[in-house]
DNA sequence: ACAATTTCTGAAACCGTTTTCAGACCGGAT
DNA sequence: ATCCGGTCTGAAAACGGTTTCAGAAATTGT
């Protein structure tokens, strides 16, 4: 009923401890066969904490995420996983709601339980990444960047262009009165994606009232409410920029809640791709990018800074993002005709 | 540089270990003052593998589930969470993918390094809960039963009354030509909800062939297939009944791409609600449950069967499901007037 | 002021593993 | 037979905490 120790493992086969140890570890050992029936019989498993306690390691890995909801962050443990299998890790998930207090907590709570972290933090000003730098313990930040940058691997994408290419294809269909819900500012993909949204539309010598830009926080419930205040605009935009995947969905509910049809009275292009985006009627337009991908290479390069030496310069690598054009943009309907045809050779 | 350990707190403080590790689990102590300064000045945190080798516990709970994406388990996490937050126990997640080879190998590794166990298991037929039971981990189930049912504390929704009651609502707006897409079989839910679809249909005398219930393995993919099934029929169903959320995306992505329109040319139930559900055209029916209160009740049941006398005979608790009445069902395309007038009024 | 009682303290044992250190054992060469 | 190098082995010392135990210090009562 107990749990069986190593020492009854000794004992059952007539050794001693550090020889079934030994075996355990892969040493050539002369009573290989009747430890290996004695760890059978007695179903024993090494103790992780007597392991951990003994040589520093605890064979964990922990990745936390503002959302796991998001089928982004998803698709991110995913590929994270798919790394670390072979590495014989355990991955520990993490979840802090966006929240910088709770991932304070978390990460609070799991620097001592894991040899490294996956890390992508709610904001730029938080002060997880540093504390993990402090506590030696091995980090790298996905897609948002930390205070300290430049002391961490960061595994990014390319918020400003994405979002820049979002705005130029909204441009490129004749809009001008171009609307964008943001995420979180102090968050990296938020800050870049609106200053993309921004760069696009300066590019174009194009000035807009300050309302056309909406905070929504990266979460469903923002969404809805910023798409409700930008139809409520005495002169509402013609398209719209949503930040995020889930902010999308809120603003979808927004739109379908006042009865805008879309494209016919409002564009809408999406950050990050979504399994519903398809099924949407029109299907929508989003800005996306390579999410296992970008999971599976932080856990690659956590695992070499984990097992290297541990002092070569931290790498910044960013991922492309690319356009996929589906239904839910359409020239404006007030557009010059020169606009028109041009969308409709598309 | 290296992490600090009680020995270097009780240096600092000029008292001895015991005194330190006293102070710190909150019994009276003089040299209070400087221990507090001599933790803080060091940023001392104790190690969780020495804790937990000396006192056999780990001050962690595992959760175990097939399928973070689905949104149903994230609010299992959620409400799980919510619970523990107090009871001072770290929460590791864990993703199996529906592969009941990944749960064993996932559940075998975390059995060592928590406390106890809240699990969806992939399939009835898998082994994990009797490993978890021999091993003596406090387990819950969550969604699903075990083999050995009735050895474990388990949480449960009305799968076969929710079936029933979304077949009831079909064949109350006319239809009987309903076919469903079914989960996993050797799934509880999967077992019960076709169970339920195949008691309602006999409640009525209706016999249906057996194309009728196509397989989709509570995966996108297989709802997208068997969707595209069920249409190429020589004679097609007017309504189906997809029994969970992630089949019901796939399913509606074959819908739309053979061009079929809902509820005019096809009826659709989904179970379990979804973000998207609101925001689709047409918005879908479906059923819903308390999701989060699953997670939450489990978290409960598993820290009382942590703390009290383990031995105690378990619960099996069921928790009651709704219909959520939205657009995606109408009267069959050629529907008796009787129906259409009945489903007319509703 | 002294004894009886209570509170606080440090030394040491322990949790289950890995690892170092000598030494036992082996086969082969002399 | 003896000595040698190389394998393999068990005893014991860590790892960083908690807890028991006995004794020291503080408190109380007379």
């Amino acid at each position: 009923m107990k749990t069986p120790t190593i020492t009854d493992v000794a004992q059952e086969a007539g050794v001693s401890v550090s020889t079934v140890s030994r075996h355990l570890r892969g040493d050539r050992v002369r009573a290989a066969e009747r430890i290996n029936s004695a760890v059978a019989r007695l179903r024993y498993r090494p103790s992780p904490a007597a392991q951990s306690l003994k040589s520093g390691k605890t064979g964990a890995i922990a990745l936390v995420v503002p959302d796991i909801t998001n089928p982004f962050f998803a698709a991110v443990v995913r590929g994270a996983e798919s790394i670390t299998v072979q590495g014989g890790h355990t991955i520990f998930l993490a979840n802090t709601d966006e929240s910088d207090d709770r991932e304070a907590e978390v990460v609070e709570d799991l620097l001592t339980r894991v040899d490294g972290m996956l890390l992508a933090p709610a904001s730029e000003n938080n002060p997880s990444p540093q504390r993990l730098a402090d506590a030696g313990v091995p980090t790298v930040l996905i897609d948002r960047e930390a205070p300290s940058t430049g002391r961490f691997d960061t595994v990014l994408i390319d918020n400003h262009g994405g979002a820049r290419a979002a705005v130029e294809h909204l441009l490129s269909n004749g809009h001008e009165r171009i609307a964008t819900i943001a995420g979180t500012v102090d968050s990296t993909p938020g800050r870049f994606r609106l200053e993309g949204y921004r760069d696009a539309l300066a590019a174009h010598s194009i000035e807009l009232p300050p309302e056309f830009v909406q905070p929504g926080g990266f979460k469903e419930h923002g969404g809805y409410q910023s798409m409700l205040r930008l139809l409520a605009l005495p002169d509402p935009p013609t398209a719209v920029f949503v930040a995020n995947n889930t902010m999308t969905i809120g603003a979808l509910r927004a739109i379908k809640d006042i009865g805008v049809r879309v494209p016919d009275d409002l564009s809408v292009v999406g950050f990050d791709d979504h399994p519903f985006s398809e099924i949407l009627d029109p299907p929508l337009t989003v800005i996306d990018r390579p999410m296992e991908e970008q999971g599976a290479l932080a856990m690659r390069m956590l695992l070499s800074r984990m097992s290297n030496d541990s002092s070569r310069n931290s790498r910044r690598v960013v991922l492309d993002v690319r356009l996929t054009e589906r239904a839910s943009c359409g020239p404006p309907r007030s557009a010059p005709m020169g606009a028109r045809r041009k969308a409709a050779q598309v």
